[in-house]
DNA sequence: CGGCATCCCTAATGATACTG
DNA sequence: CAGTATCATTAGGGATGCCG
């Protein structure tokens, strides 16, 4: 009895960090204080890079260009000059960052519910 | 027209950041290196100290202290210590702790599938 | 076993100025 | 407008040792 505890132990112990670990794996990508706020942003609809300036507030525009360079590098977004115009560039989700959407909308909804509930105690 | 459409940039722009803020906010309570893993693994079921250790690999004793105790200041855990025994204490989900069931699951699951889509390509 | 204290180092971020 | 370059600062975190 005592043998097969141990089993079972090791079998959850084993078990749960295979729970851990994708959740490592997501953080590395789009962990951080600005990454999730910008793909947020860009999850309403695309920006330019000075609108992504405002709305993810307080953001440097050092800061904003290597995340937006990074969040590229994986596949999240997509950047497009615009041909016609000089100097303008646009910023979108790719498909597979809209895939973050699961993520967004329940982190977004849970921020929201807990923002009231601090405010109202 | 082009006053109608500022007033409709303008609600955007503002709607935009109502969707930000909350994300900002979840990243404060829930964000960095630690948290969410923890986070996971409690989520699985309660651990021991050491069993936290275990479970997160490569966090030190000093971090994981550090990081529970934040993690209970947020009503998202809470701290058990054994009364039978020396020197034991379990961690557990509060209820509000597992509030935040849909964004540990959909960040697993992302992580799951962004994982094997790396491994395979 | 479950921590806390200290010391130290690096990575992340900020401030500012500048450029095509 | 959309960044880049440089310098300064800070927060996060590792190593180690100690303690009830």
């Amino acid at each position: 009895m005592s043998i097969l505890k141990n089993k079972t132990n090791r079998r959850n112990a084993e078990e749960c960090k295979l729970f851990i670990r994708p959740v490592r794996d997501v953080i590395e990508i789009i962990g951080g204080k600005w990454r999730l706020p910008i793909l947020t942003a860009l999850s309403f609809k695309k920006h330019r890079f000075n609108e992504l300036q405002i709305q993810v507030d307080g953001i440097t525009s050092r800061m904003l260009s290597r995340e937006l360079k990074d969040l590229e590098l994986n596949g999240l977004i997509e950047k497009n000059s615009l041909p016609e115009t000089t100097s303008i560039s646009e910023y979108n989700l790719t498909p597979y960052g809209k895939s973050l959407d699961n993520i967004l909308v329940s982190m977004r909804t849970w921020g929201t519910n807990h923002r009231e509930k601090i405010m109202n105690v």
